[in-house]
DNA sequence: CAATGATCCTGTCCGC
DNA sequence: TGCGGACAGGATCATT
């Protein structure tokens, strides 16, 4: 699943690719894939893109024409260049077409994934209220203590809750606890600064673990090429029988999704 | 406001 | 071999 280190990976490519090129044409596939601001009143191709940001799980991308592009992948998508590109394909929702023939093809099994289209001014419109971002220095533990404080839901979950911090997913909250020495059901009231700090400190030390091998692959996760990222070869639990000291990993189920853990790693 | 649960979607896997 | 059901889960919406 794209999590932060997939989506800063994708993104990288992506600005590779449309590096000195135009993008003539977005094409769509399936209904929902695609849709457009209102207020956008007038044909916003072709254009160039003159910024790539992240944020969250978000890629922003700004057109030279005060247009943006807002994607998200959510669980399966995938964005995948191609020099000479093949026919629509079964799972393609959507198709960005360059100048030079080469294309950009939006690959989603589910359908969850999204893209619009609008007015760079109305950015904020379309974006939800997003928590800090975990590799800037807003992240630190006083910043997670306070967002904490009267929360009695599982670390586990707030950790989700993409208002508190913004990018992380399952896998990597499941590896981070882990590393924090942290049992997910712990209530989000009851972390210490001490736990906190780990807490901050493991996030940053896993992302950027993960983004210097280009990503988890799980399930769908591509690569703009369409390889693999490594980090699954590095997971210690998510989807593990035993942790690295060779205990058993137990699997529990919190807000509708699987939590892995050590019992005997983890306090 | 906080917490929980349903929803969206389709391919894969498991048990019988 | 085939079938039904569980599972995968990010974000959003409804409910309590």
């Amino acid at each position: 699943m794209p999590e932060l280190p997939e989506v800063h990976t994708v993104l990288e490519g992506l600005q590779s690719a449309l590096e000195g090129r135009q993008i003539s044409a977005l094409h769509s596939y399936y209904p929902g894939t695609v849709s457009y601001d209102p207020a956008l009143d007038y044909e916003p191709f072709p254009a160039r893109v003159i910024a790539g940001i992240r944020r969250g799980k978000y890629m922003i991308l700004n057109l030279d024409n005060a247009t943006s592009l807002i994607i998200h992948l959510r669980m399966t998508g995938k964005l995948i260049y191609e020099a000479q590109p093949n026919e629509v394909h079964k799972h393609e929702r959507a198709r960005f077409e360059l100048d030079n023939g080469a294309a950009i093809r939006f690959f989603d099994l589910r359908t969850f994934g999204k893209i619009i289209l609008l007015k760079s001014e109305n950015l904020q419109n379309y974006l939800p209220k997003l928590g800090a971002e975990p590799l800037s220095p807003d992240f630190t533990a006083q910043y997670l203590l306070q967002k904490l404080k009267g929360r009695k839901a599982p670390i586990k979950n707030l950790l989700l809750d993409q208002s508190i911090v913004a990018g992380l997913g399952n896998i990597y909250v499941c590896e981070l606890l882990y590393r924090a020495r942290i049992r997910p059901e712990t209530a989000g009231d009851k972390i210490t600064l001490q736990q906190a700090k780990e807490m901050v400190k493991h996030t940053v030390d896993v992302l950027n673990e993960a983004i210097l091998v280009g990503g988890t692959s799980v399930s769908d996760y591509r690569r703009i090429d369409d390889k693999t990222g490594e980090f699954q070869h590095f997971l210690r639990v998510y989807h593990k029988e035993i942790c690295p000291l060779g205990h058993e990993v137990k699997r529990i189920r919190q807000g509708g999704r699987s939590s892995f853990f050590c019992p005997l790693c983890q306090k």
